[in-house]
DNA sequence: ACTCGGTTTCAGGCAGACTGTAACTCATGG
DNA sequence: CCATGAGTTACAGTCTGCCTGAAACCGAGT
């Protein structure tokens, strides 16, 4: 019903370059909604991609000391491993209860979940390289960090890190 | 400590560029976040500020247009315009009451926070444009736009639209 | 031995969106 | 005239992620 809800509409008429600030927001909504959708699809959402991701990288690790790689409290954690664990995507080596700190391990099914969310990144990866200009593509990451540098960690943000490699 | 949190510890190491659409999510968050903290200094969050843009185009409209130019429901809105109207910033021209359609309107009191906000996405964008090499300030706007347009509105998203000038 | 920091687990809370439902207005057609 | 139905405001409840608070427990250090 001509929503113009993301304020392109109104965009696309002229000069007035629109703040970048709104665009940089925008789009960070528009695809992390697209790779939370992908990602649905195949039973699990971003922070768990993201813990995946950690785990894979270093094994064995606590749930506390995942939390605080990923920057969110331990219960939420906890919470995001729930999942996985009923999904038969990590499993804890060691037994559970109150104190003992948890050694937790990605399985077979787990990689291939962590696999599968890579290739949507890939796929969102060509989609906006593809709207870059001609040779733009390999200044964009650069510029994009750079940026990221530039704002700093506010309380209250959590912030999920990366799952790549 | 060391937190690694944003994985750009690991990422500032070396070549593997690191998904762009990772890039763009992270500092969308993180833009959100800083614009939504200054924003709340002032008692207001972002989707109040959209509301008054909005408001502030297109006068006497009613909560639920307004909830459609928002792309949210007209509950949400009305529960944002609630923090509007108690705070002074938008007052409605007509009496209340169950099915009589509402027409908005912003105060000076309103105008004031808009143009405030307007400031604090000024203060993002020389941040921004500031972390983008030499000329490639002007090139970043479009290619933004470009990928925006590149990720179709997926179902459940909301988005607030744009709220300058 | 025993305290203390780190950990897991349970319970509750909060914010922002949503759906569901009720009450009401107003224009339109019979 | 008035009944019907689309549109709107209003109120309540629900859900999802995250949080804080508190309890139970382990394990190393003194």
């Amino acid at each position: 019903m001509a929503e113009d809800k993301s304020g392109t509409g109104a965009i696309s008429r002229t000069g007035p370059p629109i703040s970048a600030a709104f665009l940089v927001m925008a789009l960070g909504r528009r695809v992390k909604d697209h790779v939370e959708n992908r990602l649905g699809e195949h039973g699990i959402a971003l922070r768990h991609l993201s813990a995946l991701g950690h785990l894979h990288r270093t094994p064995d690790v606590s749930y506390s000391e995942l939390a605080r790689r990923a920057a969110v409290t331990p219960q939420s954690m906890q919470d995001t491993l729930r999942l996985l664990e009923k999904a038969g995507a990590v499993v804890r080596v060691t037994e559970p209860g109150r104190g003992r700190t948890a050694k937790l391990r990605v399985t077979d099914e787990g990689h291939r979940l962590r696999l599968l969310g890579q290739a949507v990144f890939d796929a969102a990866d060509a989609v906006i390289t593809a709207a870059v200009p001609s040779g733009g593509a390999d200044l964009l990451a650069p510029a994009l960090l750079a940026a990221l540098e530039r704002f700093p960690v506010e309380p209250g943000s959590a912030e999920s890190s990366r799952e790549t490699s």
